[in-house]
DNA sequence: TCTTGACCTTCCAGTGGCTGGAAGGCCTAT
DNA sequence: ATAGGCCTTCCAGCCACTGGAAGGTCAAGA
């Protein structure tokens, strides 16, 4: 029988970071700032986590693989811990989230565009002369 | 006369930062990380920039603002700085970068459209259920 | 001459989201 | 008894800045 599975299903932290798969370290980190509670302890000072615990933090690490800040996923937690609430707000943050996306996504678009026009146009044999160095350099934007 | 113009066309450091379009900070702080040199300094122990100087500025500002990082830049500004290098190595880490940037884009990408399918599926009002957050709980990756 | 205000200086702290490492306690198996 | 694999706390570092405090310098205006 495994030690992990005493005490009404409660396990460690590192059975918790594997079910919920992130590290540690992380949870730590996260209860830390505050983003969850204190863990329970058990009489050895280890954290002990429920069921519950680990649907949270598995919560948490989908949404942060999605890209949702730590502000973000709080907001999403309480909304994920009310029962009542509507979805309105979930969907808005969703919505918000992905005009971030999409912003972000065309930024990066355009530079890689700007550097792969500059590198076509690179001899890159032994010869010094370089447009990316030469159009960094004018910085003609 | 500008007091900037004086002394062989040295500038302070805020003329170097609008000339540049990077922040006085930003400057003191790549000083102080060595990625560039220590600035001359004026009798009054303010912070000297020549126009050679301001290029370098500029450089780093318009190379910074395609993304590269700051150990890229190291590279690239030896590059630029070393009149006798091959075209080779500033191509090579050009072609590096977009190839991480379509990386990144992809990843982007992939997060923006799993996020707007759930979002389609949430009706966004008052009712409590909403799919978004029962596809984090889930997690199904 | 004095004052205002725009510069400049240094130094320290904080951001976000962790990650690594040291130094030590706990628990199980051999 | 010892080895190892967990766990604990705390401190430091990553990247690329940014903000703010406390003070020095300079030119222009009353």
């Amino acid at each position: 029988m495994n030690v992990n599975e005493h005490a009404g299903g409660l396990v460690t932290i590192g059975e918790a970071a594997s079910r919920s798969g992130m590290a540690a370290k992380t949870i730590r980190f996260y209860e830390e700032i505050g983003l969850i509670g204190p863990a329970e302890r058990l009489a050895n000072r280890y954290r002990a986590y429920s069921e519950k615990d680990v649907h949270t933090l598995r919560f948490i690490h989908r949404a942060r693989s999605l890209g949702f800040t730590l502000k973000d996923i709080s907001a999403l937690l309480s909304l994920y811990h009310d029962r009542r609430r509507a979805s309105r707000e979930v969907k808005r943050l969703a919505l918000e989230h992905v005009e971030a996306l999409d912003r972000r996504i065309a930024e990066l678009t355009a530079i890689r565009n700007t550097i792969a026009g500059l590198a076509r146009q690179c001899h890159g044999d032994e010869r010094p002369e370089c447009p990316i160095l030469d159009e960094l350099e004018a910085a003609a934007h």
